[in-house]
DNA sequence: CATCAAATACAACAAAATTGCATTAAGAAT
DNA sequence: ATTCTTAATGCAATTTTGTTGTATTTGATG
């Protein structure tokens, strides 16, 4: 099922409209991964309401259509897993650039082992690698 | 060296002065770990005024005294991994708590793996899992 | 197409964080 | 110890971010 239609799907599934708002913010969200709330906004600029996209972000958070991950200490929204799949990611503290890091069993299974060990029933966890990209990792190297 | 010793020593090699708002803010991260900033603004009520706070908290940031950990998707303040053993969290989402999860070798280690094949040359990593502690899991099953 | 509730825009408000500046106090100089 | 210098602080004002109230609009339903 293509993304659209499955949001529609949820959207129906829980007595929800489909409007231009939440048309509007899901396909910035799908445009690009994660997104900062105010990049959201800009993004909807003309389009839709400030106020309406944090309501409709607060909507989908509810639904598991979107979810908050932190990047640094400021979180940004991505799509949930039901749209993505789960991946962690990868920053880079000199551009910014955010990459990937696709689901590795091991790593998986290790973190479930883990959670098991403190005593928590785990229902989510994030895992986020800091550190400079090969670009900015270069030019660091040559500086005096 | 204990550990108001290393942050004078820290001040001191980077040309800042030693006040009675740093010792305080230092004192009080020292009490408790993490907190939320308005829990060390109010923590702080009386002695140091909100703004020293943040400006405090900007400092410590940059010498690397603290770093800023994501608890849901809120941020809270802790001291570095110069002062506290290198962890991670696992935050109950029904009452909040938050348990220390101590390093673990064989974890650590695939991390460091995991940061490599990703091209990124890694200076941290965040790790936090969320769930239920025993005691909200027990309530959370007995809801009719 | 008529109906009706839900969703939206806009204004007002509240909370969190930042900035500008006059005053204070930490550390250096004497 | 006393004076000097400037970084650090407190306080007021401002900006930024997020929330609430409500009249109007819009999407779903028959
Ligand atoms: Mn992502
Ligand atoms: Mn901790
Ligand atoms: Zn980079
Ligand atoms: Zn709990």
């Amino acid at each position: 099922m293509h993304d659209e239609a499955l949001l529609r799907k949820i959207l129906i599934a829980n007595h929800q409209k489909i409007t231009k708002a939440r048309l509007t913010v899901f396909n910035l969200l799908r445009s690009k991964e994660p997104q900062a709330i105010a990049s959201i906004i800009a993004g909807c600029k003309g389009e839709v309401d400030r106020v309406s996209v944090y309501r409709v972000l607060d909507l989908y958070e509810k639904l598991g259509i979107v979810k908050r991950v932190n990047i640094g200490w400021k979180y940004k929204i991505e799509l949930s897993d039901a749209f993505l799949d789960h991946h962690h990611h990868a920053s880079c503290l000199g551009c910014g650039k955010v990459m990937s890091v696709m689901e590795n069993g091991e790593l998986e299974a290790l973190i479930e082992k883990l959670s098991a060990k403190s005593g928590l029933t785990m229902t989510s966890h994030v895992l986020e690698l800091y550190g400079y990209c090969y670009a900015c990792d270069t030019n660091t190297k040559n500086r005096t």
